[in-house]
DNA sequence: GCGATAGTCAACCGTTTCGTTGAATATTGA
DNA sequence: TCAATATTCAACGAAACGGTTGACTATCGC
């Protein structure tokens, strides 16, 4: 089993990427296949697979095979540790749910409707 | 100025680095000089200002230099938006200070008492 | 059994990251 | 002015990252 640290270094890690960001948030509203996770990016389905793997490794989601599909699931619990640590940084005010409904919906409607580029997953206003 | 997307990335890769995070912790008591910042660390005072750049990058410290001292200050406001991100994945309970404290504070005793060695920094028990 | 579908694996490539070392710059204090 | 102090810069190397393509495995439906 990972320390506390090195389960803290995946998890951000796996946060740092906006398409495995926006992997996150699609699975938030259902657990999906991994060819449909695919559907809205650019990028081949060899790499979108990498990047489940990265969330995988991370605790952040889980996957299930189910004949020929496998199914993967959000794990929330996984951000448990990485949301300790962040709030006592900031003492921030309790979450202001209907802003963050709009941001989620900005990055969805980014990846659905206009799929990632490798420009725009790296830097782009998605 | 970045997207909203483009300040996660450099926030989450910035939160990825147990060195970075440690240094986050020591700030979060005090400002210090870039040398001070190096002390408890093995690696170079180099590599310590490459890490205080990316933190600089990300927003969540700022430099101001008196005289040929460099005061690093922790700015965590910076983190706002990716605790905003976090939290609605897990809609977890308000934070224990209680355990953050004793969290920290094995952070902190690992910088100061057992310097990072690249091992640990990368997978140790820190 | 066979073709189609779902997904991973392996090898590769260009870029980034994290560390090093040595030189450069800026400021202080004598 | 000069040596010491504080910090960054530049060049380098090893490893990791994010992407690709082609081959492979597993399962479904006929």
């Amino acid at each position: 089993m990972l320390s506390a640290s090195a389960q803290l270094d995946l998890v951000f890690a796996a946060l740092a990427d906006p398409t495995r960001r926006a992997i996150l948030a699609m699975l938030l509203e259902d657990d999906m296949a991994v060819t449909d996770v695919a559907h809205p990016f650019e990028i081949s389905l060899a790499a979108v697979s990498k990047h489940l793997g990265v969330l995988a490794d991370a605790g952040l989601i889980t996957r299930e095979r189910r004949g020929r599909v496998i199914w993967c699931k959000l794990e929330p619990d996984a951000l448990r540790g990485a949301s300790v640590w962040m709030q006592a940084f900031g003492q921030f005010e309790p979450l202001d749910l209907d802003q963050f409904e709009r941001f989620l919906a900005s990055e969805l409607a980014g990846a659905e409707t206009a799929p990632l580029t490798p420009e725009e997953a790296s830097g782009g206003d998605i």
